[in-house]
DNA sequence: GTATATTTGTGTTTTAGAACATAGTTCTAT
DNA sequence: ATAGAACTATGTTCTAAAACACAAATATAC
């Protein structure tokens, strides 16, 4: 039998900035710690109220964290791609996770214990400044976020959900595709509307030659007209 | 003439988390860098666009953090109280400011060089931590607005935003009128709504005896049903 | 491979809240 | 002290988007 392809992570490219970072001696504490774990489609990866405990570095997959709101209703708080890390915010805050993650798609996910990270960065500052980079990233955008989701109608929230899905994800070979396989109602998730909305929204951006869907796949064909039309809300 | 106050400041007991932290080699240093600065009352503290320089500390007034959305109609993202610091998430993200800062009231502001603090940051983890705490902790009331903002109601919205000005900023000493003179504008602008509705909305909740009204002043007569109204949504 | 569940698509109805209009009231500046 | 500006209040109209209803098309499980 071949050896397990876990046993043979290259760290050192898979945890680039974290890495890059440490010292010989953290990197092999860190090597000894850490753990990776494999998640099919759809399965919970964090849930809310649970208490954080490990770092998370997304190594492939497409990962989405999510609250539920009033009356259950979910909604889609951001998407992690290829290497980003999350689940860390919650620990760092002394709380129980006030969101959830799942899998969008089959996942490999690095965990490394907190209390590792937290003890390394003390003494790390650049470790250390790397964290409250990704937090003020991250705090700028919910703050973009919460005026985004807010002010702009319906065509204005897609366009941009459609603009930020391609600039998470990609495209495909075509350099048309966005490289992802969505449900609408996980479209809408995002772009805070319903799945009606979605669903038409979509139509009406299909009829006016902006994309073309194909099933789930959705082709951008007049990039130009999106941006306009998530810059005008 | 009688020494300015503003050179006898008590930084250990203004600066709490930050001094406490400190080495005496540092305290000197900071010491001698920051500086007091008092602005009046709809004074403008930093605006979005400029490149953020200065750590801010809130010793007395009010401060309200805001943005320009689409079309410039203006949306407060969160409010300062002492002590309390702000304007340093855009130098820590390598980024101008995103959002503006305005005096609701007089007040006076610690400004601390940035410089200053990441170098001290950088050697010092329980610093470090505080940051990232801080941070943390916005990130997640910024995540849990989202859903507020987009998924309640009016009444639920109106509702939140009294509960939260209540806890940021206290009683007066009838142990009811919620201690901030604001105006309906801003009040709708915390609340997401328009003038007109924070305004009808008020009238109703006096109507229903869950508030009173003097003017700007918001008496709270029955905050269970506040409770309720704003879980509900 | 077929049955069942889920997702997608579209038309119709309803409603919350924005937009607008106008008047009374309270600040604020000189 | 007074004029003008800004804020508050309330009624009316209008509209975007939610809610609902029901086919049709896919996906998933057994």
């Amino acid at each position: 039998m071949v050896a397990k392809k876990k046993n043979v992570i290259d760290f050192s490219s898979s945890l680039p900035e974290i890495w890059r970072m440490l010292s010989d001696t953290e990197r092999e504490m860190l090597r000894s710690s850490a753990r990776i774990v494999h998640f099919k489609k759809n399965e919970l990866i964090y849930l809310e109220d649970e208490t954080p405990k490990e770092l998370m570095c997304l190594f492939t997959g497409k990962v989405k964290i999510f609250k539920s709101g009033i009356g259950g209703r979910s909604q889609i708080i951001r998407i992690i791609r290829p290497v980003q890390y999350f689940g860390y915010r919650a620990y760092f805050a002394r709380e129980s996770y006030v969101t959830a993650a799942m899998a969008f798609e089959s996942c490999t996910v690095c965990m490394i214990p907190m209390e590792l990270i937290e003890k390394f960065l003390r003494k790390n500052g650049n470790l250390a400044l790397f964290f409250i980079q990704m937090l003020s990233l991250d705090l700028g955008i919910a703050d973009q976020r919460v005026v985004n989701l807010t002010q702009k109608h319906v065509r204005g929230r897609l366009a941009e959900s459609l603009l930020g899905l391609k600039d998470s994800y990609g495209l495909e070979e075509d350099g048309a595709t966005i490289n992802i396989y969505l449900a609408r109602e996980d479209l809408a998730s995002l772009s805070n509307m319903t799945t009606s909305n979605a669903i038409r929204t979509l139509s009406n951006f299909v009829n006016e030659r902006i994309i073309a869907i194909d099933g789930r796949k959705i082709k951008i064909i007049d990039e130009e007209r999106l941006h306009k039309i998530s810059r005008m809300g």
